[in-house]
DNA sequence: ATTTCTTAATTAAACGTTTGTTTGATCTTA
DNA sequence: TAAGATCAAACAAACGTTTAATTAAGAAAT
């Protein structure tokens, strides 16, 4: 991927996050990039592609790390639970305009192939959050709970308060001007809260676990 | 409102919830709707006054429901949030495309007092929540948790399965054409795991509740 | 080193559609 | 007959895309 083509990627990846694909044209891309409208087509072929070449560009932001906890042997059930809970959030801040044009995305019945893509990037990290609730089932260290809901509370509370910062700030009580997402005392204030709340959900009192 | 106005918002509201607001066009909504395209133009104004109409027209399905039973004295704390889920659950479900058009919008960064607007449908809810989730820390039954990352979780789980269909039967491991949102049994299984969660993250086990 | 040639990069302008909106005539209804 | 409702048609603007001309860049030949 050349210099160029990742430049222009990055600014759509700033206005697709803005105002969503189809309330971003082509015009705006291009001042914003400062580069001539023509050059889209030039590089990608079209805008659609340029969404299919973005999407694909920062597909990579995925997995690996959480894989790497859920493997980790040294780790116990709830160990793991707690790291993946924190790379996740760590993660998810970190690319959270590519996250929020990625659920756009996801929410629409239009592009077909784009949203089989991105079903592709998103589901194996619940695969991997899955594996490790279904362990810890297994050996007894966590209680018997519905692992996809579990999933869908620890993704879904981070988006509720990621995808949109006006009802972040509303939820906390802060004032308009306030960024959640630079603040890393709320990255932990959120980790805490999840860590806190998986424990109690999953962690099994009639104790034969394994500590 | 009319019985026309209505017709037309309806049909608006499927098409939005499909392809966003910007990716719907006023000839393809007059095609569905069974109008002449003028008509929008004619009773709205124009396609984003159209917006705010079905916005305002919709925006009643909120609360009322939620503030009764927070109010009811005879409910425990607890007995409260499992009754406020439940309802949440129904409400959202029976609401789910106005739903997923709320959140469409509240992602971007455009027309800003449509999202103000949107805020002060949303918010309500929260603010009951939160209320009741105070006053059981409060009076002990409670443990000591963040309010309104607990409202997070609650809204955040169900709108992670409800705003897209796709990712919702890809965690469920279901089939392609399976509704979950038509399905009674997919509802009761949200309701018994947030259940389950909250009684676990909030239930003070230290025992010098009120029952 | 300079010129030549070839390919890639860049541009302004134009293309054909589609967009939201308006017009002015026609139909409906009371 | 007056006011509202409906319509096909037209409007200007914006859209994604293409064209054709120009510039830039690097290798090859002189």
């Amino acid at each position: 991927m050349t210099d160029k083509k990742l430049h222009i990627i990055n600014h759509a990846l700033e206005l697709f996050a803005e105002k969503g694909f189809e309330g971003s044209s082509i015009r705006d891309l291009a001042a914003r990039a400062g580069v001539n409208v023509a050059m889209v087509n030039y590089y990608f072929g079209s805008k659609e592609k340029l969404f299919e070449s973005l999407v694909e560009e920062r597909a990579s932001y995925s997995r690996e790390v959480l894989d790497e906890i859920a493997k980790n042997t040294s780790y116990s059930d709830i160990e793991k639970i707690d790291h993946i809970i924190d790379n996740y959030i760590k993660k998810l801040f970190t690319n959270r305009k590519f996250h929020r044009v990625l659920h756009q995305e996801m929410m629409l019945n239009q592009r077909e192939t784009l949203q089989q893509a991105i079903v592709e990037i998103l589901y194996p990290n619940s695969r991997i959050i899955k594996g490790v609730i279904e362990a810890g089932m297994k050996n007894g260290s966590f209680r018997k709970v519905d692992p996809p809901l579990v999933i869908a509370t620890i993704a879904g509370t981070i988006n509720q308060l990621l995808l949109s910062k006006r009802m972040c700030i509303k939820l906390l009580e802060k004032d308009a001007d306030y960024i959640p997402y630079e603040d890393p005392r709320f990255a932990k204030r959120l980790g805490d809260h999840l860590k806190q709340l998986m424990h109690a959900h999953l962690l099994n009192h009639s104790d034969n676990s394994k500590k």
